[in-house]
DNA sequence: TGAGTTATGGACTGATCAGTCTATAATTGC
DNA sequence: GCAATTATAGACTGATCAGTCCATAACTCA
C-alpha cells in the first residue's frame, strides 16, 4: 500500500465545508482552502478531485447533518416542539461565528443559480430533503397529508429567510421573536384544523 | 464641454444592475459588464468610479425601485391588499427570466456577508428600508404598533425565504400557496388583535 | 481654423484563479 | 537493502481578475 496518508480526509473535508459555507463556492479560493485543510495542492487533487467535487462532498454533508438535527431525540417530544426545537437549534444555538454563516445549501442556492445549473439543483435538492422532513413531521402533528405538505413549504419558506436574517447579523433576540410568531401561527393552524377532523 | 458621452449613465447603471442580479457581485466580471453596459473601460472608470460604487449604485436603484412597488396605487385598496399585492407582483408578475434572479438585496447580503462586511451591511440597511414600509402598511391595517413592528419583521423572513425560494427555480403556483398560507395566518393574526381591541 | 477640454479605444499591469506536472519522500513486499 | 508503489512539496501553466495609462477622437469656445 506504499506510502500512508498524512491526514484525514474527513478531517480535511469538514475545514473546507466551514470555509465554503463562511465565504461561499467562489469565495473560498484554492489556497484559502488548502491552507484551512492544512494539505497540499497534490495531497488535495489526489483526494478529492477537483474543488466542485469537493463542494458536493460538502452540500452533502451539510444536509445530512442537518436532516438528523430534525429526528426526534426524546420520543415523548411533540413533532411540533421537535420542529420548534430544529429552528431554534439552528439559528439561535450556534456559535456567533457559525450564526454568521446561515445555511450552506440556501447560500449556495443563492449565490449559483446563474453560475452553476448543476450546482444549484444539487443544492435545491438537498433542501427538498429537509422539507420533506418537515412534512412528516407535521403530519405526525396531525395536520392531514395536504396541509402537511403546504405547511412544509411554508416552513421552508420561512427557514430560507431566517437564514438570510442570520447572514445578515440580525439579533438573536429578534431572531427568537419571528420563530414565536411563526409558530404561534402554525399552533393556531393546527388547533382550528385539528377542530375541523 | 467638450466630448460628449457617448451612453446614457443610466441605462448602462441599469444593465449592469441585471447583470449583478442574474450573476452576484464576484460573477458578473467586468468584462462581461462592459458588454452588457455596451462601454469601454475607460468610460466605465470614468463615469462609474469602479467595480463596487457601481455595485452600491445598484443596490440604491433596485431598492428604491421595491420600496415604491410598495406606494398604495388605487387609495381604496386595503394595506393588506397592498401588501399581498407585492409579494404577488415581485415573485409571480415577474418575466420568467428575472424570477430566477430572486431580489438582489437578498442575493447580495448572502454572498457578501463575510467578503466585504461594508457592501453586507449597505444591502441590509436597504432591506431593513423595505421592512419599515411593511411597518408602515401594518399599522394602516390596524395592528398596535408593537404588533405591526413584529408582523413586519415576520413578513420580511418570509420575503427573503421566497426570493430565495425565485433564485431556486421554484414553480409559481407553489409560490402562490405558500402567499395564500402566509396571507391566511395574517389575517387571522389581524382578526385577532382587532377583535381584543 | 486652432487651442483647450473631455470621452473613448485598447494595450498593458500585476495579482490571483483553478489545475497540472515532476521530483522526491515514505511506505510495503521481497 | 532493493524494487515497486503511492503520497507529498512546490514550481509552473494559461486564463482571468480588477484596474491603469496613453494616444486619439470628438466636441466647445475664441
Amino acid at each position: 500500500m506504499a506510502r500512508p496518508f498524512e491526514f484525514d480526509r474527513d478531517i480535511a473535508r469538514d475545514r473546507a465545508l466551514k470555509l465554503f459555507w463562511s465565504r461561499g463556492y467562489q469565495g473560498a479560493g484554492l489556497t484559502d482552502l488548502l491552507g484551512k485543510m492544512e494539505i497540499g495542492r497534490s495531497s488535495f487533487y489526489a483526494a478529492f478531485g477537483d474543488k466542485r467535487r469537493l463542494f458536493i462532498e460538502c452540500l452533502d454533508q451539510f444536509a445530512a447533518r442537518t436532516v438528523s438535527t430534525l429526528a426526534p431525540k426524546a420520543p415523548s417530544r411533540s413533532a411540533i416542539d421537535t420542529l420548534r426545537g430544529f429552528f431554534e437549534q439552528e439559528t439561535l444555538a450556534r456559535s456567533s461565528e457559525e450564526r454568521g454563516w446561515g445555511c450552506l445549501l440556501v447560500n449556495s442556492v443563492v449565490e449559483l443559480a446563474d453560475l452553476d445549473e448543476g450546482l444549484r439543483a444539487h443544492a435545491g435538492r438537498r433542501l427538498m430533503d429537509v422539507q420533506s422532513a418537515f412534512e412528516t413531521l407535521l403530519s405526525q402533528a396531525g395536520f392531514c397529508s395536504a396541509q402537511a405538505r403546504d405547511y412544509a413549504a411554508f416552513l421552508m419558506v420561512v427557514n430560507q429567510g431566517l437564514r438570510v436574517s442570520s447572514r445578515q447579523g440580525l439579533a438573536t433576540s429578534d431572531q427568537q421573536k419571528q420563530i414565536s410568531v411563526t409558530f404561534d401561527m402554525l399552533t393556531t393552524a393546527l388547533n382550528s384544523a385539528l377542530k375541523e377532523a
